[in-house]
DNA sequence: CTGAAAGCGCTAACAA
DNA sequence: TTGTTAGCGCTTTCAG
């Protein structure tokens, strides 16, 4: 259980720990026969680089800290295999927190994170404000980007989509399928994504002269559960509208869930749809018409961002503006709504 | 973008760098005059502890690594939550690593735990034998306990639960519900998941009098599009089984996906069963009938089982025999299957 | 009660 | 080409 330091292979190696770091790290020059009796020694023994002394020799660590919302939406669980994808490329590794939908947490998340020398930290905000001091306090220690779901008035760099361009495509596309009135569920308006999903709901529908009844928006959370709690309160509660616009799959797959139950026809009776396209959204019956974040893109960006922030502050440069990157999803049409399959934006 | 040191607190508080550890560590005695400069030139200044600095000087990280298949896996994913959540309880993090169903990236990830000096290692091994020699390496190095999954022929802790006695119960409610066939649909056997809930499967089967076309073993992976695949073959080929047994939820759910597209009734003419009990095994059309893994308890053992190798590594103690830990599962009866539910074991 | 100093394992100057 | 040495930031003896 003792581990091996580089002092052990030295002194087996006959040589100075300088020289076996230099083998060890391919780094300066060493006779070839040295660095045989080195690679053997180091083998022997079953040397393994201790990663802390190095992250404190070197104030790197090659290490990337993401945080999240939670864990168990599937949408941020592929958006973290993205990312870790993407930061394999480099040779980094990923240190995944969840913050539980609480910013309280979080802000520990970050401060560990921080205090942990990783190089860089990706978060998806749990709250639209509460999540502001933490995610800016942490901005100003370390390189940060904000991803899919941002803090208002932060100014850090920040890589999602356009969310609201995204609801002008579901709109339409629900106007196409003939619907003249439309509900939206979603989660409390405490994080970024619903807020500007339900922003280009609403400005969308009223363009297309959908009707949306002041009691046809409802908010709860990210999740299933919601999703028949909304639904069935739509269909109980006297007219129903033409479609119901989710702010997520979850509440979609909840929504369409409930109507099967309560005998309510998708599409057919009530157009539905849902948003992020995760796994599960095509397993639905029907299977959802919904938003396709393009993740790979999202977490290629994300890590080009800080990886430019990083080579920055080794610069001592001033850190320039922020950068926004706001990619453009696309619809996916299944068969929870009416009209055809479209190619076009 | 500068760390703050314990040495600026140090000289801002006007006192050694002693005495500013033993105050912000609670250590050692210090009068409250000499605290109170401390603290206050500590948030004057903004200091945060350098936990990579602290870790080579404790030899500790309180940082726990963890490895699974595949984190898009629901399954794991929630057991990860769950071990997060028994963890925070001992105030340590975790380091989540996805091998991606790969041994050679679960190598690497292994080792790069170990090198990262984590405290101990989680790790659902991805093969029943390829992932056999990097766990018991890295079990020579750190205390390391083998969660859900396990690699034959290793010595090493394990909490799982007991597939056989869950596949029973499978079994027998199979049976109840009329069952006189039926189908297997797993992985390929590379992992012991796969191999123990078969081996129960065929077990009560030939008990009970199930008959068990040996072309109505099926594997191939953990996923929806594999169960798609052999729904299709075993519904198609000749006289369809009374019931088909799914090594999990996914699989499960894609079973009674293509039933449904098949125009197959189930649980009417097949019965279909899945395992893990997902969040979305309850989603599906019919919901399933699945088994249910106690996350939380299996959790708190395994990180009870690391806390105590930990101990023991300190006590400069021999290891003593491993231990085994098998929970037993419960029985989650939904529309599936056709008996009704049951209440016993 | 407080300070000086050693040392965790590693790497990069600097010397030889 | 190789060795010596300083030092990353922290904690912990050991003196005072």
């Amino acid at each position: 259980m003792q581990r091996v330091t580089i002092a052990q292979v030295a002194e087996r190696a006959g040589v100075s720990t300088a020289t076996v770091s230099r083998v060890l790290s391919g780094r300066g020059p060493v006779s070839a026969a040295v660095r045989q009796r080195v690679r053997l020694a180091a083998d022997e023994l079953g040397y393994q680089v201790n990663s802390i002394a190095r992250a404190l020799r070197d104030g790197r660590t090659d290490t990337v800290g993401m945080v999240v919302p939670s864990i168990t939406n599937p949408f941020f669980t592929s958006l973290v295999e993205s990312v870790e994808h993407a930061l394999g490329r480099e040779g980094k590794e990923l240190f995944l927190c969840d913050a539980r939908s609480d910013p309280g947490i979080e802000a520990r998340r970050l401060a560990t994170l921080a205090a942990r020398s990783v190089d860089g930290i990706i978060v998806s905000p749990s709250h639209g404000t509460l999540s502001g001091a933490a995610v800016q306090e942490t901005a100003g220690r370390l390189p940060l980007v904000q991803l899919d779901r941002f803090v208002g008035g932060t100014s850090t760099d920040w890589v999602g989509v356009d969310d609201v361009a995204a609801m002008r495509q579901v709109m339409d596309h629900l106007h196409e399928g003939g619907a003249r009135s439309a509900a939206f569920v979603g989660s409390m308006l405490t994080n970024s994504s619903t807020e500007q999903r339900f922003d280009g709901f609403r400005r969308r529908a009223e363009d297309l002269g959908i009707a949306v009844d002041p009691d046809h928006v409802l908010l709860g959370d990210y999740s299933v559960d919601w999703g028949e709690t909304a639904a069935a309160r739509l269909v109980s509660g006297g007219a129903p509208p033409d479609a119901i616009v989710c702010a997520d799959d979850l509440i979609a797959l909840g929504v369409t869930r409930a109507c099967r139950a309560l005998g309510v026809a998708v599409p057919g009776r009530v157009q539905v749809t849902g948003y992020d396209n995760i796994e599960f959204s095509r397993l639905g019956e029907p299977a959802l018409t919904t938003v396709d974040q393009p993740r790979d893109r999202i977490a290629a960006e994300a890590v080009r961002l800080l990886a430019a922030a990083a080579a920055g502050d080794a610069r001592r440069e001033e850190r320039g503006p922020s950068a926004h990157i706001a990619l453009v999803p696309s619809l996916v049409v299944r068969d929870s709504t009416r009209a055809g399959p479209r190619t076009g934006p």
